[in-house]
DNA sequence: TATGAATGAGTGTTCATTCAT
DNA sequence: GATGAATGAACACTCATTCAT
């Protein structure tokens, strides 16, 4: 509810010229309300009360309220620091490929939940916006990644022959979605609860596709 | 300033004496709207136009805008008919019981699509209405259909002895929404793909929970 | 709150067929709410409900809400009745006259406050219903009568010669108006207040008609 | 289609910076409307039509309509220059001071006559606007200074010993409003028919209420 | 540059009235 | 005749945007 501390002590008349950190106040405000009240909810009045200036200012700096939608989305993704983590090194198996991921992505999910839920609930409902959703998720990214890792699991005889690598990649990815942002946001469900169920995700999702023989290597 | 020729067969003058029928076709229309635009750029005005009655109406039917939301939510469901396809016989082996039930979940969703994204994305933004999201969506019928269903399987030797059955249940019920819901709508795969994840799925999930033995003599 | 008796034990359906009283109820009810709440704020809705009726039939009957608001201006008055008491025969002092009258105005006027509120409230306002108001009012007739009664007052020698009769009259009729609706419909004063100040105003209304000698004669 | 030049020199464009001059003339746009038309007959657009200005001034401004009418109410009153005559010297005899009074109260009231019928109007049918009425009205003010003024007519031996001086004071602002208020507006007379019977009412109060001896007097 | 004043297009809703039954 | 269903014009009010300063 206080503004916030990014813009500190404003006073009336014509405000100090720091444009980087008022833009900045501005995306986060943003991001929290169109997050709590949604999109069209949200009015500007609001979001300039929120952070101590004009109205007008949006209008300034991001051309209206939608230019101030698309900079909050841009604001979204320290991708690379985010990525990173997706070249460690191989785990032990693949119950842990899952887990560690899954534990991850729930943590990265939770952290910028605001940011997701004016994504996801935008692009449900304004077609146009959706293609815009597909280019600020990381969902290919990550894909790709864990094709990757997943090709240097079965070579290292880890993951089962059989099973279709960008299929697993897929499936161990929309676990990570559902878990850290349709359970808790939409479902409601307590963090407690998306662990527990991660944990069970995790080990079905190592038998299902850990090689049989590496499988009771490993699970011994 | 000519009575618009949009609505055909519907002269410009008022009366029809059918009230079901007309709530009926605001309803839909205002479902196929709110999908469309979203609830809050969803204006009264289009939805009568779209039908071809007065705004007043929708006051005089369903006490206003937010009245008539309640009224779209509550026409999504013929749970009865839809619940009983999980009464059907048990299949054959895991892999089937996920195909069937992936199979059945997409055409579902896909059937109710409109009215879901709707809930979904009014959920995800009005915290007020994620209470009533819970209440009309269907997970904890289907988990609980799921569950029984398994219960059963693993009677039958067919469903490991090592895998919980809630965790499996709440498994394959996220598969489906993820497949029928979060893979068309908001990430625009096409059915196409969808079916295909849909086959891949259902196998990664046979691997995962069918008992060993019977996972041998059914794959042979 | 509860309906009108005059129109009982109404249910649903087309209603019994007695008109007049029908319209007697409908005028009963108007003249209550228009006084309560103001022509304006009196919505068709609320008259039809408290008699029982459909708002269709205020149209019928009196061809919409403004001939409701004519006919009950028409139902005002057994002005009659109302006008004989001025033809009682003269009293022994003008005082009295004053005290009599005031007292039979103020308790007249108290009788017919919702209708003349109404009257009173939308003649300031709306011009065209300026004149209805002149036609509707008895001031007029008061006046005449008045009049002639003070003639005779003079011919008795109650009455100055030095005071010219309509101004007189005029006067009269001017506080009982003030003491029976200003004073209480405007100011909000309460009956005991308004009968003491009418005694008060009738004992100067003496003081400054009556004959010299007469009043002598009289107050001894 | 044109814009509208029923404002001229004025642009169609916006701005004007002089918020207090606009203020004053929505105040005196609404104050003429409200008391030709009524307060729920005059519609927001006509003031704003009438000032040249955006209805959203007037929410932007006063709060809305009802923030509009307060506003009007209370832009009623210089009282003090008002009530600055009412201590003036007093007059050679009871019948001047009536008349004096009766001349500057109905010049008086003619001035603020519309904002008067706005209050009258609806204190009449707004029993919550009664009070507010009962606030800005300016009778209280009006009756002290009459009391104390017949206090010292009373210690000259101008006014009889035998009347209530409240009574009197009472009876004079009746008049005065009955005159300047009732008789112009809703009456519908004509100034000089109000100037001429303010004279005879003049001289019947004197009658009423000058001392006997005072009065020969002064008569003669 | 940043502001507050001002806007106008558009909102959901109201309500006296009309009409088929 | 009397009704309930339906209307449409109008309403006060909202809000992202514009512009003079």
């Amino acid at each position: 509810m206080t503004p916030a501390t990014t813009v500190p002590n404003r006073r009336s008349g014509p405000r100090r010229r720091d444009r980087p950190a008022m833009e900045a106040a501005l995306i986060e405000a943003a991001t929290a309300l169109f997050a709590e009240r949604g999109y069209e909810s949200t009015k500007t009045r609001m979001i300039a009360e929120r952070v101590g200036c004009s109205e007008a200012l949006i209008q300034n700096y991001f051309g209206g309220k939608d230019g101030l939608l698309l900079a909050v989305m841009r604001s979204g993704g320290e991708w690379e620091t985010y990525l990173a983590f997706f070249r460690r090194p191989l785990c032990a198996s693949m119950e842990e490929e899952a887990a560690e991921h899954l534990t991850y992505v729930i943590k990265g999910l939770t952290a910028r939940a605001p940011y997701l839920r004016i994504l996801v609930s935008r692009a449900l409902v304004d077609p146009s916006f959706q293609a815009s959703y597909g280019e600020y998720t990381l969902r290919k990214q990550v894909l790709a990644a864990l094709t990757e890792r997943f090709d240097r699991c079965r070579q290292t005889g880890m993951l089962s022959d059989s099973v279709p690598i960008s299929a697993v990649a897929e499936w161990l990815v929309d676990m990570g979605f559902h878990l850290g942002f349709i359970h808790p946001h939409l479902l409601g469900h307590k963090p407690a609860q998306v662990t527990g169920l991660a944990r069970d995700f995790a080990r079905l999702f190592g038998r299902a596709v850990q090689h049989d023989d590496y499988q009771t290597s490993k699970e011994k």
